[in-house]
RNA sequence: UCCUCGAUAGCUCAGCGGUAGAGCAUCCGGCUGUUAACCGGAGGGUCGUAGGUUCGAAUCCUACUCGGGGAGCCA
């Protein structure tokens, strides 16, 4: 039974409890967890905005209001009536006292318990883990990205624009996608946007798109989930310089405004603030040729003309204090849509961006190839049916100028703000290979 | 696809040739200031599956299944 709503006329949530000190309110969640001292409960209350200590005392409270604190368990829903007082010796220095508990219902045998779990029995309980203060700290710190990539972006002339999800042909046609019955033609998910956004630019000027994308590929590292997400502008008019300015901005400002808004669910993932106040304008940068150099240096077997693997990546990123750019890879071991050097045309006006402390790659970009006869010429190199693609070459062919765009993996940037072991915890439902539950 | 590690109670693990264990969770009892609360008691297992070696296998061997980490590839 509610109590009379003329005394509890306030229903608000558990971040908002301080604004109401010396009242009487009302709270709705799930018990987190319970200590009892036979005839004191104190039940830590969370509802997703926070949690709460909430103490029911047995001589304060009527038999049956007790007798409900008794039989909660832990991820009962309960909805708290009582009166929030200032006390030092809760950790937030106030707390509800209890005058009412409403059971909503039970949760018997709740799995996840507060000791410790394998990795395999909480990927099986994702959809009752992300309940946790930590994984619900990594999903609002992702929500806080997105928010502030979409921020900086429309406050800098950009369009969103979505690219679909289904798609007749492979963008890049090096990895694996995930075909599909389309009706009576084949179709594939989408593994990049890209070449959508291209046209998108064309017609928008800069623009952006935000969604997931599929990679068949039988990963199984830290760094990789089967669909992630992509957020993906395209520039009209860009160059390749423009492109790297506009990067470190973009991503600079993104960390800066999570630092801004998530700095308690940062601290509570034990992140070192340090590390991201550093990332600001300009990014440090290193061509391939000089990286390839260095590595050699480290003792790495690494000739010129060979892509980087992860271990190289991580060692380069690793002498700064902030993500580096590493440009001009060889023409042949990137995508046949990057334009060349003019002065060099061995090399692509491309660049890569490493994040620091290991976590490898977190955007791809490049000045793409605007010219009719050399990406023509790229088709016929790379044995890409020009019937798929005529919609592409259009682009070239009608009103073509000189553009680019960048790719930036979400969860591994949220990753790497987070200070995360491994990707699969920056996706509610991270989809792994041999992981498709739940 | 390759390399590597693993599978024992609901969970996390120990046991590694001789009668299946602990902590937590659950249930019962105690406790008016707890912070992964604590104290006492109880129930709980075809040791991943199938073969093999042995007087005897959770333990040794083989295959398979499922999963973790990594490589390649990529964001």
């Amino acid at each position: 039974m509610l109590l009379n709503p003329a005394e509890y006329p306030i229903t608000t949530t558990i971040a908002q409890v301080h604004n109401y000190m010396d009242q009487n309110i009302r709270i709705q969640g799930w018990l987190y967890s319970k200590r009892s001292s036979g005839k004191i409960h104190f039940l830590q209350i969370r509802d997703g905005s926070g949690s709460i200590q909430c103490v029911v005392v047995r001589s304060e409270v009527p038999p049956e209001v007790f007798a409900v604190s008794e039989v909660l368990s832990q991820e009962s829903a309960v909805i708290v009536e009582g009166l929030v007082r200032r006390d030092t010796r809760s950790s937030l220095g106030y707390e509800l006292s209890v005058q009412n508990l409403i059971h909503v219902s039970t949760a018997p045998d709740y799995p996840i318990t507060h000791k410790e779990h394998g990795i395999d029995f909480l990927l099986d309980h994702r959809h009752l883990w992300i309940r946790t203060p930590r994984q619900r700290a990594i999903l609002k710190i992702r929500a806080e990205v997105l928010r502030a990539m979409s921020d900086y972006l429309d406050g800098n002339g950009f369009t969103r624009v979505d690219p679909p999800i289904l798609t007749p042909t492979a963008a890049e046609g090096t990895t694996e996608l995930f075909h599909i019955q389309y009706f009576d033609q084949e179709a594939y998910l989408t593994q990049s946007g890209q070449m959508y956004m291209e046209a998108a630019a064309m017609a928008m000027g800069k623009v952006y798109s935000m969604g997931p994308t599929f990679r068949a590929e039988r990963s199984k590292t830290r760094r990789h989930l089967i669909e992630f997400w992509m957020i993906e502008p395209e520039m009209a008019y860009f160059t390749h310089e423009d492109n790297l300015k506009l990067q470190e901005s973009f991503l600079s400002a993104v960390v800066q405004q999570v630092l801004n808004h998530c700095q308690p669910e940062l601290e509570l993932l034990g992140r070192d603030l340090t590390r991201l106040r550093a990332v600001q304008p300009p990014f440090p940068r290193m061509s391939y040729d000089d990286a390839v150099v260095w590595l050699q240096n480290q003792g790495h077997e690494i000739q010129w003309g060979e892509d980087f693997g992860a271990p190289d990546e991580s060692e380069l990123a690793n002498q700064f204090d902030r993500p580096v750019f590493i440009e001009r890879y060889p023409t042949k071991v990137k995508a046949f849509y990057m334009q060349p050097d003019p002065k060099r045309p061995e090399v692509a006006l491309c660049a890569d961006l490493l994040a620091p402390e290991g976590y490898g790659e977190i955007v791809g970009g490049s000045e793409r190839i605007h010219d009719y006869t050399l990406m023509k010429e790229r088709f016929i190199e790379h044995k890409l049916p020009n019937e798929d693609y005529a919609w592409y070459l259009d682009l070239r062919k009608y009103g073509s100028v000189p553009h680019s765009g960048f790719g930036i993996g979400l969860e591994r940037t949220v990753a790497w703000i987070c200070g995360l072991e491994h990707v699969r915890e920056a996706a509610a439902f991270p989809r792994l290979l041999y992981r498709l539950y739940p």
